[in-house]
DNA sequence: TTATAATTCAACCATATGGTTGAACGTGGA
DNA sequence: TCCACGTTCAACCATATGGTTGAATTATAA
């Protein structure tokens, strides 16, 4: 289990905040594409997709592999899951909050 | 059901994507805070942590009350259900096992 | 009323972001 | 070899971000 500091979730979440990004991500998530056909279909520079590409890299949710002079992008699914567990933390201490609602809730009518 | 388009994400996303405000939103899921007690534990002015009070309001991931001249802060959990749904959408289109996070983001989910 | 406390607002600064264009690099095909 | 192709790199630009400080706002307390 590689070890993931507070400053590798700033990176996914960051590259996560971006509708380019999320785009990519749905499309690798499918089968691995090259950098042109990342950039097709978007209206903006070749390089500008290089970019968004970087930064899903440095985030560790795309890797890259170079066959030829092409380079093929697919997802890196691990990250989402640090994310995933952000949300479920605070979900859970969300919950434990109503729980202790419910139980205050609960002594209440007891009294009465 | 509030219409949420690819901005919002957009501001949830960008507004998880920093330690601070990450810190901030696991407090006051747990109680409520003022912006005074929330910013007492940090080495940066009142006003650094008052800006990312506003971010994570734009995200409408904090919800504000004044009470007096405090402003009491608690947590909004919807956006984070918006933000769980995209990563389980990447995770389903990933053709390859990822029964951890499909666990994970169930139980987000089940919550409301 | 006056002073003080909690917070925002406004201005400013350094750095990051998201885009562009043009040049350079590495590979494959003629 | 030479050239075209896929991609990155470098420079640049406008705007956003994350921080500061000092003044303004609003509510409580004396």
């Amino acid at each position: 289990m590689v070890e993931r500091g507070s400053a590798h979730l700033d990176d996914v979440f960051h590259a996560l905040a971006h509708p380019v990004r999320r785009d990519i991500l749905r499309r690798i998530a499918r089968r691995e594409h090259t950098i042109g056909e990342l950039a097709r279909p978007f209206d903006m520079s070749l390089e500008a997709v290089s970019k968004h590409v970087q930064v899903l890299e440095r985030a560790h949710l795309l890797e890259r592999s170079r066959r030829g002079r092409e380079h093929y992008c697919r997802l890196d699914p691990a990250p989402l899951q640090d994310a995933a567990k952000v949300l479920a933390g605070l979900a859970r201490l969300w919950n434990r909050r109503l729980d202790a609602l419910e139980a205050l809730l609960a002594d209440i009518q007891k009294e009465n």
